[in-house]
RNA sequence: GCGCCCGUAGCUCAGCCGGAUAGAGCACAGGAUUCCUAAUCCUGGGGUCGCAGGUUCGAGUCCUGCCGGGCGCGCCA
């Protein structure tokens, strides 16, 4: 339950009210009315920009209009007060027992506090990471899975019924790449020797168990047979391989997937040529000849005719091709297959995670989606920067050598999973990231993620204190659901109050923007608002949490710890992240 | 040349589908520890929100044009 919810259902019935009054007239535009926390604290609780919204249409002054909904918005128990300020807006001042009964409920909803039914289980697929099977996963990639993943973490709290998706791309001709490598380290296991790897083939040492298997199950039939005899079978063997070592690495990182879509069954299921036929019918498609790209034309650049697609009749600004000069699809034809075959299975609403490399691909892919379901579709795509990997500051050495770039695995062995996780969604996923190795595991408040994590310490260290000091008294999350909280009224510990029943309202706005981000600032935020809490108990000891003297007093700010642990629980585990109960 | 993204304090960044006096951290200056983990906390200074127009009751946020940086631009995916 999300209070600025409530608070907007009480403003939309004073409305109403003033209709049915006759004074205000019918079938105004409410979509564009604001219920939100003010900025300043110092306006109030909740704030509505209602009336300067409604003026206009309502031919009214908005302070009059605003004075007319503030007298029905006064009558609603827990209202302190409410004042009109600046130009029009409403500010409600909420009395204490309504912060007290956001605690409670969240104490008593425990980890399923902040589920919304915001989604109204509609259902969203998910695309990330989708990369092609030709080797292991490196530090951009891990950008991307996290945040896929975390988004859709994000997506089922706010009441989404979520598919999270791979989109295999094993039907282009890095692919075919990939076999000629593998059959190379294929002739190696066998004894030959193969010098250095030629230029355009992957030289990455993870190919060569593939040769050693390939070598254990085929013997020497495709040691000297022409390439026709054994790029298919290698190449099936191959693609399954890699996914299996991209697998792998995803779970190294605490990253799933419910579907793995394959292009090339796609194409072979015929599925691209009737995306052809369907487009054809619908008058999307045409041949014709696009100009070459200005100020960077190719040396080979030949004018010939093609088969495009009119993305420009769906805001895109050229026209697109789908077949390469050999007859084949290009990965456009075959991704909007991919497109199409989601929303076959159900999908309006669709996601996709790409790098940066693929920015200038989004208008297209946008076009094609709205082309195939007749505009019925949504596609967002969420584009990743590129993170920038540090330590100490120094850039390190990516090296090519190896044929990898710094890898996945690599960053998580050295940092762990629940940092990865977590640093990469401290910045919004459309700005650059630096990754500073040794910022991120420093124990300092440089570090979000020690930070929050150190807040979730002392909330367990708080929590053993009490026991000890009253061993024999109940305090499960039912009893301090039950525990009578009205003594909780310093400005700080109201503060964190307020801060834990914003959680629901959060997880809402933060699916709604598809930002798992804001995630990680609202924890850093709260643990803050902690961590201050915990000090004013040095200066003034009245507001320790646990007094030995004072039973009742302890309870209650028991009852706070335990909201402010729920809170930062069910964050990180939306990241996928434990909490920590002590700190070493 | 064209498209997309970014430009907010000395540095790194928030700013919630336009809202009130633009906020944090780092750095800098000062302060808090016989007491729940001081690996923390508190106070202070610091800004023409890249520039110029426009839209409106109101713009860091939306639109247009410039400037600067990043990514990309048929036959790679």
């Amino acid at each position: 339950m999300n209070i600025f919810n409530t608070y907007r259902d009480y403003i939309e019935n004073s409305i109403e009210n003033l209709i049915a009054a006759g004074t205000l007239p019918a079938g105004l535009d409410s979509s564009r009315i604001t219920v939100e926390p003010p900025r300043d604290p110092a306006h109030g609780d909740v704030s509505t920009n209602a009336a300067m919204v409604l003026a206009k249409p309502a031919a009214m002054k908005p302070r009059d209009l605003a004075e007319q909904i503030a007298a029905r918005l006064r009558e609603i128990e827990g209202v302190e007060s409410v004042e009109i300020a600046g130009p029009g807006f409403i500010n409600l001042r909420l009395g204490n027992s309504v912060w007290h009964q956001c605690l409670e409920a969240a104490i008593g909803l425990g980890k399923s506090y902040g589920d919304s039914d915001h989604g109204g289980g509609r259902r969203v697929n998910v695309e990330y990471v989708s990369t092609n099977p030709t080797g292991p996963l490196h530090i951009g990639h891990a950008r991307g899975a996290v945040f896929g993943d975390v988004l859709a973490s994000l997506l089922a709290k706010a009441g989404y019924t979520v598919t999270r998706e791979y989109y295999v791309n094993d039907a282009g001709s890095q692919v075919d790449t990939l076999a000629r490598s593998a059959h190379l380290r294929y002739c190696e296991a066998l004894g030959r020797d193969i010098g250095e790897i030629p230029e355009g083939l992957y030289p990455g040492n993870y190919l060569k168990p593939i040769g050693r298997e390939l070598a254990d199950m085929n013997g020497d039939k495709w040691l000297d047979a022409p390439e026709s005899d054994w790029l298919a079978e290698i190449r099936t063997f191959a693609i399954e391989s890699m996914m299996a070592l991209i697998r792998e690495d995803l779970a190294v990182l605490g990253v799933h997937q419910d579907v793995f879509t394959s292009e090339r069954k796609l194409v072979e299921s015929g599925m691209v040529d009737e995306v052809l036929k369907t487009l054809e019918a619908m008058g999307h498609i045409y041949t014709g000849t696009l100009e070459p790209p200005k100020g960077r034309k190719p040396d080979d650049w030949e004018e010939r005719p093609q088969t495009l697609f009119r993305a420009s009749d769906f805001g895109d600004d050229i026209d697109r091709p789908l077949k390469k000069s050999d007859g084949s699809w290009t990965y456009f034809a075959s991704d909007i297959a991919n497109h199409l075959d989601k929303y076959r299975r159900g999908f309006t609403e669709m996601i996709d995670v790409w790098g940066a490399d693929h920015a200038g691909y989004v208008k297209r892919m946008q076009a094609a989606v709205k082309a195939i379901s007749s505009g019925e579709a949504e596609l967002d795509v969420k584009i990743c920067q590129l993170v920038r990997l540090t330590d100490k500051g120094q850039p390190v050495k990516m090296s090519k050598r190896g044929g990898t770039f710094v890898t996945l695995r690599e960053l998580v062995d050295e940092v762990g999973p629940e940092v990865v996780r977590f640093i990469m969604l401290t910045r919004k996923n459309d700005a650059p990231l630096d990754f500073d190795l040794a910022a991120v595991t420093a124990a300092s408040r440089d570090n979000p993620v020690w930070y929050v994590q150190y807040a979730s310490a002392r909330c367990h260290s708080v929590r053993r204190m009490a026991a000890a000091a009253f061993p024999n008294h109940d305090m499960s999350l039912s009893a301090l659901a039950r525990t009578p909280i009205s003594c909780l009224t310093d400005d700080a510990e109201l503060g964190l109050i307020k801060a834990v029943a914003g959680w629901p309202r959060l997880i809402e706005a933060a699916a709604e923007a598809h930002e798992p981000h804001r995630i990680a600032f609202f924890l850093y935020d709260t643990a803050a608002l902690f961590h201050g809490l915990w000090t004013k108990g040095k200066d003034d000891s009245s507001l320790r949490f646990v007094i030995e003297e004072d039973k009742e007093l302890t309870m209650a700010r028991q009852a706070l710890v335990r909201g402010v642990e729920t809170v930062i629980a069910s964050g990180l585990g939306i990241f996928g992240i434990e909490p920590v109960e002590e700190m070493r």
